[in-house]
DNA sequence: CTTGAAACTGACGTTACGTCATTTTGTATA
DNA sequence: TATACAAAATGACGTAACGTCAGTTTCAAG
């Protein structure tokens, strides 16, 4: 039984806006004092929690009411979605910091390749709107989580899983450069370490690939993750790659 | 010379954002057609990408309008502090993930730790607001910049500046525990990788390092950066396992 | 039993745009 | 050169999510 005040210091949500929240419905503070001061609990807190991400990746407050009181809502489900999220950031924020650090590095020598470089920085603040709108579609559809389910051999129950996708949806992104270039190699390099973790031996972890693409080749209906043809052959090439500079 | 819809298109800012910030004078378009229409150079956007990152550490427009306004702005300064922030945004991300996990981990059974975690994640979200705040102080407010420019033999000039303070910065929140452990190996390896394309041999890096330690016990107003001796220590002590690992 | 900090309830203010409605401008085509 | 039609412009009003008073009531500590 926390006092408002003591959750506005524990989230760092203000008072006013914890009342807001009660007047319009959105979060009432499970009971009250006889004079009426809210007082919130665990579960409470728990709400509170889930209303912050939604609003952080850009969910209206009504929205958000809409959707916590739809008796299904899964507060599991919910956190991972978070995590997904959470890691898709980073890797936006990763390719935000390399841009600038080009900007930076030419920043003295007023040229083209400069203007190249602001552009970049902006469209990929803009990734993270888009990534936001992404994420808000995926709460109402529930495609993307079921698609995870058919990853063959991780369920999303695995946390791991997440970053699989994670890490394939980086590969797309520079499926027209080469698969040599330092940047594909580098995700190659973490899906490896993933790989060591997650199965055995290096034939097991190709078999398994290649069981993904005959799959998705025969049928759709045999239930696995989608992995799109080319994505699939760019990462095997940059796979070889990469186990050629090991070996 | 863009036509407004063009800058829209490219930054992701909408063409009534930049009509708004026209008519509020923090923006105005650099040149005009005859009948009026809003013309875009090159300096044009790089005043709409600070903006941008600007906004995103939460300044108002119209302070934003002041600053820009103030004679002695700095572009590139500017752009070193988006990278630091940017850095710090990823620690911030990746403890959010680590607890995030630990969530979707012990979720099925609803006990104590549990209810610990959620408030981690809120605390670690309020963060971001306290990074944020820095940040905007730190526009103001020479200090930090002036700090960095302390570290011997890389000047804020460098930009590979930065990453070396994020770094060590990182190694301080693993100093309780194993020095051998793969986060912390991961942060050295990094650190290696930057060694090698910043320094020579690796005797010249350890020397270096040697020479921080010993200038900040001896004094501080040698004017170095100042490194904890700890974290030195425990620095050595993770790099001596890493060279033991690699060689 | 008092008393000051903290909570409460309106009510109006503010920021940063969104959303019409209506009018002009620019340019590709007949 | 005329015409049409997308795209730009200018108000003006609307809105979401609180911030900021102002005046009142409740609570816990002495």
């Amino acid at each position: 039984m926390l006092h408002i005040h003591k959750v506005s210091e524990m989230t760092g949500v203000t008072v006013r806006t914890l009342r807001h929240y009660d007047h319009i419905g959105l979060l009432q503070s499970s009971s009250k004092t006889e004079g009426g001061h809210r007082l919130y609990n665990h579960t409470d807190l728990k709400k509170l929690q889930q209303i912050q991400f939604m609003k952080k990746i850009g969910f209206r407050l009504n929205e958000i009411k809409n959707m916590l009181n739809s008796s299904d809502w899964d507060w599991s489900d919910s956190l991972k979605k978070q995590l997904s999220y959470v890691k898709k950031e980073q890797e936006s924020l990763s390719k935000i910091e390399s841009t600038l650090r080009e900007l930076i590095h030419g920043m003295a020598m007023e040229d083209e390749s400069n203007e190249i470089a602001i552009q970049k920085v902006m469209q990929l603040a803009n990734n993270d709107k888009e990534l936001q709108e992404r994420y808000r579609k995926s709460m109402f559809e529930e495609r993307e989580l079921k698609l995870w389910k058919k990853v063959p051999n991780m369920t999303s129950d695995q946390p791991d899983t997440l970053e699989w996708i994670a890490l394939i949806g980086q590969l797309k992104r520079f499926i027209h450069e080469d698969p040599g270039c330092s940047n594909v190699q580098n995700i190659i390099r973490r899906m490896d370490e993933k790989r060591a973790e997650t199965f055995g031996g290096e034939t097991e972890f190709l078999d398994k690939l290649w069981d993904v693409r005959m799959s998705e080749k025969q049928s759709e209906q045999l239930g696995l993750y989608p992995i799109d043809q080319d994505v699939l052959e760019y990462m095997n090439a940059a796979y070889e790659i990469f186990i050629g500079k090991k070996g």
